[in-house]
DNA sequence: GCAATGGTTTGATATATGTCAAGATTCATG
DNA sequence: CATGAATCTTGACATATATCAAACCATTGC
């Protein structure tokens, strides 16, 4: 999600993986290495706990955009955690429509939502080049039996997704189009100073279309929105390059009427 | 949620609750002899799990129409299981916006999203004469550590949440105003009918304008729906009791194009 | 049983967003 | 570098829902 995708290209020390071969060093580098705190699982936890955590969790392939990390419908297996890069999840209904529900970034957890089933419900699919660390859900649950800390944070993982729905559902349901724009782009902004990255410039993974579809608004309308924000001098937007002028600005802007 | 308000009114045996002051029959009781499967915890447990899940909770005041079981920013403690009547949930926007997040009737567990910060992310309110059962969350954490089939249970009812909400979300980005009525009364009339409840015949415990602000809708809008449904003869309404006629063809509307 | 209150229905009108369409820009590919 | 395919922007117009208003109905308390 940054403009080079991800995060920063830190040496990554293959090397050291020798002795454990299901290990993955990098879950750890994405976790405690990124100012991530709180998205990913280690936190709170020691290095030993970080370390049985590795062992149960693995790299997967990489994935190019258009690529789907699974399918609505599939069977359950594992959870994801973002490694590298950005996905987007997106629920289908039988008349075919089709409502994209996030964009996840490097250090958040996907996958929640086929628990409940043992399949999943809604699609991911990549935005750009990405990479996860699979984590086996029976191993992740044996394991958090075992660490209370670890319990917690999968615990409180999922308690943040459903506030983060519920954030939607209010969108949704009573904020005008170019207020659902303004909530998007600061909490994106959010999210990419929770990374150490700008705050205020930034490239988009997704489409107009794409994002509509998550606001519940049509393309048309996202543009629009765009174009007015750039017009009262809130944004600087060129296609998918975003700058956010005025923060405050944005900030003030939800809520106002008209 | 049913007319008569929550379950039947099969005694409760609060004689037997004696040894274990803390303990709650009416958890199990709500729980396994209502056809709730899978709404409530104790599913998939031993006699001997429910046992200790009950000596655990325990049952709470009674709350009338409009009392808060808890309010949003409030401290974390517990979660609730319904044991009677019901309840809806909203969030409040800084700038007074409130939207209702969703309506819980009996079975149903509550307070989930408190989880990921320790305090409420929203207000629950009592629809009508109510009982919870509360059930505090690091004690049930500590139980769930030592009973997987427990555990797995918490994820799924978590997982579940998480789905149910994106199902809104689809909803109220990409659904017309009937259809989000038409999805509205056959949740309900799905929820009421694994009760044991009539599928087609129910009092709605909520007002016009706390139904609309669920869909994302004005309380107008929402009349003017329930009427379009009455003269299209797909259901009967007087104010709050509703009559679903015709099921299928609730079902045939949603997707429909006009 | 009546008044008062809050909730519901319905109508007339306004408005935000959707729809359709054309042109411009960007991106991918050979 | 050239070509074509996506994607994005902008305009004109259509439409679903919101807004405002009035009448109606149901429930509560006296």
């Amino acid at each position: 999600m940054t403009s080079k995708g991800g995060i920063p290209a830190s040496p990554l020390p293959k090397a050291d993986n020798v002795q454990q071969p299901v290990s993955n060093p990098r879950l750890k580098i994405a976790c405690s290495n990124c100012n991530l705190r709180e998205l990913c699982l280690p936190v709170n936890l020691s290095m030993g706990e970080i370390r049985q955590l590795d062992a149960i969790s693995h790299l997967k392939r990489s994935y190019v955009r258009g690529d789907y990390l699974y399918r609505s419908g599939g069977k359950f297996q594992s959870l994801y955690a973002i490694y590298r890069g950005s996905f987007k999840t997106q629920v289908l209904h039988e008349d075919g429509r089709e409502q994209v529900t996030g964009f996840q970034m490097i250090g958040e957890i996907i996958g929640l939502d086929a628990i409940c089933t043992d399949h999943h419900a809604c699609d991911a699919v990549a935005l750009e080049n990405s990479e996860v660390c699979e984590l086996p859900f029976n191993k992740l649950e044996a394991l958090s039996r075992e660490l209370p800390s670890l319990q917690r944070h999968l615990h409180k993982i999922m308690s943040r997704e459903i506030v983060r729905d519920q954030g939607i559902m209010l969108l949704l349901g009573s904020m005008r189009a170019e207020e659902r724009l303004a909530v998007f782009l600061l909490n994106l902004s959010q999210r990419f100073a929770a990374r150490g990255l700008s705050p205020t410039q930034f490239q988009l993974r997704m489409s107009r279309q794409e994002i509509g579809s998550y606001l519940g608004l049509k393309l048309e309308t996202v543009s629009r929105a765009f174009s007015q924000f750039q017009n009262s001098g809130l944004i600087n937007v060129n296609t998918r390059s975003v700058e956010l002028i005025d923060l405050p600005g944005l900030r003030a802007f939800i809520g106002k009427q008209h």
